[in-house]
DNA sequence: AAGTGGTCTAGACCACAAC
DNA sequence: TTGTGGTCTAGACCACTTT
């Protein structure tokens, strides 16, 4: 909200989610909301961009901003949102279980995916996500220590993403994700309850801060009769 | 490449993937590149958010441009990639097999999806995504046939997003989808080689051309251990 | 202090759609 | 013809990182 054009941008999002520009009407043109928010056309098209890009309003030359039917897709697991936010969309009542948090030597497959050194001490995490009373998703979180110190069962329990972002004032900025599926392991019999099924959605994210570092490695399974992943996916034209 | 941005895109884009620019280090300034490229700053910065956005670069104030390490993730079916492109980069050979090619009213639960009329006529295709020799994917598409005439069974053999854009000349734009994992049913069995596998991986896209009309439902079920999916997702600070 | 990217402006010209 | 968004410019000021 610190600069004009995604505090416009929020602005306009609230109007759309309020109703006050229904799916298929146009937003005012580019002049007009210049003159309604008193700034300049490419101020008002920053804006327009974020809510193009977030799926809000597609972009017609000559006709206008059209608005799209965006509640159809809640997002809920899209982007970067973390457990947390998810749980509170699907509006359930769920847990998490901390089973393991310690620090170990950067090692095996673990070291060489976050690139980091021998020497470079890495938390282990791992949890599941209770939702409903069943363990639906085991995480396994690699962290840098160096970049996030200070982690405790209390904070893992509820959410690492805002002791990274409201406490260590680190700003999470992209990631890179895999989806596939895999064979349950015994450590997901384990800590899920599987309820018999004998193959896992396993979504391997690796987490960059704005300064370009690679801080994180998570690998989250999940139960395949809970999962769902939603995207929304502009093209770039070459 | 008509825009002066999107060549300049392009052109950085050849740069970092020869290794002309190495992950890790950072382009030349924004002020440098405007010299090189004879052009004003904006024009400039609209071409390095495209890299970003894109997973190519990230822009650190202060700092400068610091290449990602893009070849990691090869994106194969990530944003709106057709089976054809898919299917060459993975190199393999491969066959599609056309097992349905009609034209019915829209009616039952595709209708609704596509927002259309009772009279709005649509095809129907049924495809097989043959890899080495075995039935992967099963693609039912629902595609407007007000927006798409003409199709014939070479078409969909071939690429129908090549004869949607070259052919028509129409602009496909954005896409939303839904994963999620269902049980097989009866046509699964018959026109995939399972091998056995009780479970596939369900791919629910909704195709939307430039001017934002909705053209295209498509249900795209993949083999579970053939399907992978990658994911590029920058946040969207508020 | 110098260099980097981030934001914002006021204006120009163009391409496309609707009237 | 008018109005829409798309591109491009030249310049200003700010915030941050490095030297």
């Amino acid at each position: 909200m610190k600069n004009k054009y995604t505090s416009i941008y929020s602005k306009l999002v609230l109007l759309i989610e309020e109703g006050k520009y229904e799916p298929g009407d146009t937003l005012p043109s580019e002049h007009e909301l210049c003159a309604q928010f008193d700034t300049s056309r490419e101020t008002i098209r920053k804006s327009l961009n974020l809510l193009a890009q977030n799926g809000y309003i597609q972009k017609v030359r000559g006709k206008g901003s059209v608005v799209l039917d965006h509640s159809k897709f809640e997002f809920p697991v899209s982007g970067l949102t973390s457990f947390k936010e998810l749980a509170n969309q699907l509006g359930k009542d769920f847990q998490t279980h901390v089973h393991e948090l310690v620090v170990q030597q950067a090692d095996s497959p673990v070291r060489e995916r976050l690139n980091c050194k021998k020497t470079d001490n890495l938390w282990k995490i791992t949890r599941t996500r209770v939702i409903a009373g069943e363990g639906i998703i085991l995480d396994k979180d690699y962290i840098r220590q160096d970049i996030v110190p200070g982690l405790t069962k209390s904070i893992c329990e509820n959410s690492i993403y805002d002791y990274i972002e409201n406490q260590l004032q680190l700003e999470i900025s992209f990631a890179k994700k895999e989806i596939v599926v895999e064979t349950v392991t015994e450590e997901d019999q384990q800590l899920l309850d599987l309820q018999g099924h004998q193959q896992v959605v396993v979504i391997r994210s690796y987490v960059y801060l704005s300064d370009a570092t690679l801080f994180q490695f998570t690998e989250s399974r999940h139960r395949p009769d809970k999962f769902q992943f939603v995207d929304f996916a502009r093209r770039t034209k070459v």
